[in-house]
DNA sequence: TAAATTAGCAACCATAAAGTTGCGTATTAA
DNA sequence: TTAATACGCAACTTTATGGTTGCTAATTTA
């Protein structure tokens, strides 16, 4: 198993996944595997592979109920992603500062 | 080429490329193809490819100075990022409450 | 001018990833 | 108890990904 994080950006990474993610963030009810598959136009098997990867990032939750596996989205472990992001965020406004200056000085040269 | 937020979330999803995007943060001057694959005990071509899909990311400009072609960072991209994560952000707090919702109400059916 | 350096391009390899189908099993409904 | 439903597991296919090596071209240095 890979690392917390490295599951994390893997896991919304992938277009389709980020939909699923957005489609149980938005519903009120959880989905089972099959209502998703049936929403996204794909194999259950397809869906399937998805949920687990986003079960194992933490951003999906899963209760079994009978025969049925509901879905929860758990948007809890973005804010890992947040964080990694905070550092860069300083850098934001002045980011293309550094290629300016660059520029500047070796004309200046 | 794919679109620009799948090729941001691509490019971030790889830890080899956030090593190299970081570095590239935190360095001062620019630094060459070279310089980064010694860094990074990698072949240089191994480097280039990461480049490219930092690059196509907008998260690394190049210039091309002689025989060499100088990488910045650029963290601006990143915004896009933060702006997808907005959204789910309102839900952190309350998130797991879907779930604990779902489990008392079915244990009291 | 000859040698060294920086890098692109192409081919290649191994593995992972996205998706499918088929089949078996457990649960629910008729 | 039979039929239908929901699902997991395994196998398979196709394409992407991360990485390598070999070769060529352009630029710089000796």
């Amino acid at each position: 198993m890979q690392s917390n994080i490295n599951m994390l950006f893997k896991a919304i990474a992938d277009p389709t996944r980020r939909e699923i993610f957005h489609a149980l963030v938005l519903t009120t009810s959880a989905l089972s595997i099959t209502q998703i598959s049936t929403q996204f136009d794909m194999s259950r098997q397809g869906v399937t592979k998805h949920i687990k990867i986003l079960n194992d990032a933490g951003l999906v939750k899963i209760t079994e109920d009978g025969r049925n596996r509901f879905c929860f989205a758990d948007p809890k472990p973005l804010k890992e992603v947040n964080k990694w992001m905070a550092f860069y965020s300083q850098y934001w406004d002045d980011s293309l500062d550094k290629l300016d200056d660059y520029l500047n000085t070796t004309k200046k040269a």
